[in-house]
DNA sequence: CGATTAACCTAACGATCGTTTGTTTTTTCA
DNA sequence: TGAAAAAACAAACGATCGTTAGGTTAATCG
């Protein structure tokens, strides 16, 4: 290969008007946040935005791209430490709503916006999600559930409760990591009883 | 009393403003839809809907009580059709899943649009959409749960389930309340066998 | 039928939106 | 140090936002 092309000089003020989107979006909603509003809270004028990304929706795109991240990163090392199928699962669901609840606002945005909020960029969103949800797909698929559980259901019922929570958790009740490791231990017993009728 | 004061005149505007308003809303969210996006839809000018509803916000709580109302309403038609305490959550969680998905654009209004997004009447949502959940509240009380299972955890695992499958359901698939019935069944089996480790 | 009034239209207010253009400052690198 | 380029500022563009004021139409009721 050629010469590294190019290094940006200074990345700091770019990293920045990411912490600040991610937390505007978060707390308001995409629509809802301005340009303005990013700019303020990151003290430049509006159209500076514009020397780190050419339109809100990419921007909207790169804090989801960092979310995703955040989310799976965290997963991926709570994970590790286990070995019994349902001790990893449960160390996913307990990483993944420490994520979206405790975290950063990174994984927060990845939850409350929709991909339908920004179109020009929904696909992008969409297959950030999908991706990310593979790994619940291989966890739970490594359960070995009986025959007559759907492991689709399963994984769309565990991962929709997780991600819900944004909705009603208040800090100073439960640990997110607990209230998760109670949902996972809801859906054990269960399954090694058999199907219902 | 005295005379039933007023009558209005003829409110088939105000429901078609409904109506338009609750489809919008489900399709692009509070934020994103204006008033003159309304105003199109319902065939008349924007200063018009004032007539009706005093302001945007106010609009919207309308739409949500009428959400609330219809997904209630199903809801209560399920359950007084079952007399044993699972198959009667299990109708619950199938008229829910049926009303959010398929029903009216009410209903997903209720799941789709949070209360932080209309910062006025933000507490009016939340009340509106507490006290629906005491329905399931009392219908998973009734069940007798193991003295292990937390009831909160149950319901909030269940509702969460049900609310986010908005977010991947698409037409085409699985009925929503075969989904919903399949949701209740994971959750069936479990805890009649006794809690988790 | 005539008076009342809600429903709607017409037209626009001021504010804010995402974004652009042109210039100035700051940083990088030879 | 001096040239090149990225970053930020300054100022505004046109569009759209929620909402309002005042006039017009149409339905209601004594």
């Amino acid at each position: 290969m050629a010469v590294p092309a190019r290094i940006p000089r200074q990345d700091s003020r770019r990293h920045l008007l990411l912490d600040v989107a991610a937390a505007l979006f978060a707390a308001r909603g995409y629509a809802a946040t301005s340009m303005r509003d990013i700019a303020k809270a990151a003290g430049m004028l509006p159209g500076s935005i514009y020397c780190h990304f050419p339109t809100k929706a990419v921007l909207l795109r790169a804090v989801y791209e960092e979310g995703v991240r955040r989310i799976g990163d965290g997963v991926a090392r709570a994970v590790a430490a286990e070995a019994e199928p349902w001790a990893r699962l449960r160390a996913a669901a307990s990483a993944h709503m420490a994520a979206v609840l405790d975290d950063s606002s990174y994984a927060r945005v990845v939850i409350r916006v929709l991909p339908a909020d920004a179109p020009e960029v929904a696909p992008d969103l969409t297959a950030l999600r999908d991706g990310y949800e593979d790994t619940f797909r291989r966890l739970i698929d490594a359960l070995a559930l009986p025959a007559a559980a759907d492991a689709g259901a399963f994984r769309r019922l565990l991962l929709g409760a997780l991600n819900w929570s944004q909705t009603w958790y208040r800090p100073g009740g439960d640990a997110p990591a607990a209230i998760a490791g109670r949902f996972v231990d809801l859906l054990r017993a269960d399954l090694a009883a058999g199907a219902a009728p």
